[in-house]
DNA sequence: CGATAGCGCAACCGTAGGGTTGCACCTGGA
DNA sequence: TCCAGGTGCAACCCTACGGTTGCGCTATCG
């Protein structure tokens, strides 16, 4: 369970989770092109993309002179994994979800 | 997407999640009760459910002179939902992605 | 009653984290 | 070849956060 820890930590921050939608809207853009449209600048973006990197949910692929990132979605199947064994062991509702989960890491790795 | 940031950021510290799923276990349990067999102290481990209780994924209920803590995990589903929404859509735009790569170039990442 | 076991609150400390600025380095195009 | 846009790295603030200790209050049991 170890990459539920960076994974989570990722997904705590807003700004990141921002990021990680907009890249799913675009499939891929830079650093500098995603701080254009946010109210931080393009180092502080390149921060959040090092991190959610480094929780495997994002992919860096150089192209020319920029880099290009693009989302990896497959360690979010490991922290809907927890959420729902963790939720499932004493709440019914969360059944429903696992369905969700399901179908969401269908396509995982 | 108000909650989702309490729950991520609740969910985002590892002794947390450990609270989260001994709780599970147990049903209910004390701060107490909890601090006893954790390497940390009874006022962090109440901070923790501070910030749980927060984030709505327990609940307080005062049994004499203790206070047990129970989970309840029906805030997770909306993160869950947001990670199967984002996710469900990197699954098509990867799709999409992958395709015009294919077509245009070859030059495989 | 009184002693004891829990809880609640507050102050305090160290570190990690988000954000910024500045600058050096590379790459692509005119 | 020179210029401009993009990246990489480092130093630097400031706040939030996890953790601790200490103390006072409440309530239960003998």
């Amino acid at each position: 369970m170890g990459v539920a820890d960076a994974v989570f930590g990722a997904l705590a921050d807003g700004t990141r989770r921002n990021l990680l939608a907009r890249l799913g809207e675009l499939g891929e853009a830079s650093a500098t092109d995603l701080a254009r449209e946010l109210p931080v600048s393009r180092q502080a973006v390149q921060k959040h993309l090092g991190t959610l990197s480094d929780a495997g949910l994002v992919a860096a692929r150089r192209a020319g002179r920029e880099v290009l990132y693009r989302p990896t979605p497959a360690p979010m199947s490991e922290a809907m994994a927890w959420m729902a064994e963790v939720g499932g062991q004493w709440d019914e509702r969360l059944a429903a979800l696992e369905r969700q989960l399901a179908r969401a890491g269908r396509t995982q790795a």
